[in-house]
DNA sequence: TTGTAATTAGTAATCATTACTACTTAAGAG
DNA sequence: CTCTTAAGTAGTAATGATTACTAATTACAA
């Protein structure tokens, strides 16, 4: 595997985002640093970057692939109404999967979506 | 809502299997009680039986919807090698609520997928 | 330097899903 | 039982996110 600006750069930018960008958004912001980056590079290392594990991605109401950082183990709450997306934290991470019966020496990634509706649309 | 006989009998596919089926797959099964039932229509039933809370989705490693029974309080192991979805039991679904902060007066899904390897593949 | 295989830019293709429209039909009112 | 009418449908076209492809570029080891 090879150094490259362009994997470099995709991964900073969903590491420092607080959004769930999409593969377009990150395309976007890409742009900005590398004018002449194009969107089949983006989505090439965007999978091979969850493909080391060094982010998650998950979908949402938008039928878009949304990519996330993979360090934080959270989980997102997803409104029905407005389609936002929010962060909620996973407070013990060992106990759940315990309660899930899951056997950590197989599995990689765990994606808990909860719909419903959010504190802003219930008003 | 009035009644039709092809949102019956897409709520009866989908209800009686025990697969976790696509839109298309659906359409195919259909076909075979109602030989002109178009794919639009598996479409715009599938997502009003969503929003009537009668069926439920989710998506995996295909980016296809797949479409499962409402009523079974249960998560799905995806593995990343064979693709193949299995049904996981959620033993104490009320704790498991408490514990992720949950307030089940503005939730209407939970939709968990743990991806990982499974059994026949890490043989 | 140079060779070469990995990576890229740019464009075309794919395909799951949605939109559209003329036709059909469930079901309530008379 | 007819009508009436709006909800639902079949069939087809359009959309749009993602992937595939190819010639050009580039990291990096010899």
């Amino acid at each position: 595997m090879r150094y490259s600006k362009q994997k470099e750069t995709i991964l900073e930018i969903v590491n420092n985002s607080f959004d769930h960008l999409t593969a377009d958004e990150i395309y976007l912001k890409a742009r900005s640093v590398l004018p002449n980056i194009s969107l089949g590079t983006v989505y090439r290392n965007l999978n091979t970057l969850k493909e080391e594990n060094k982010i998650i991605s998950f979908n949402s109401l938008d039928n878009k692939e949304h990519y996330d950082k993979a360090f934080v183990k959270h989980y997102h709450f997803i409104c029905n109404n407005c389609f936002k997306i929010y962060d909620r934290k996973i407070n013990d991470y060992k106990k759940l999967c315990s309660m899930l019966d899951i056997d950590e020496n197989n599995t990689n990634y765990i994606d808990i979506k909860v719909y419903g509706i959010c504190n802003d649309c219930s008003k």
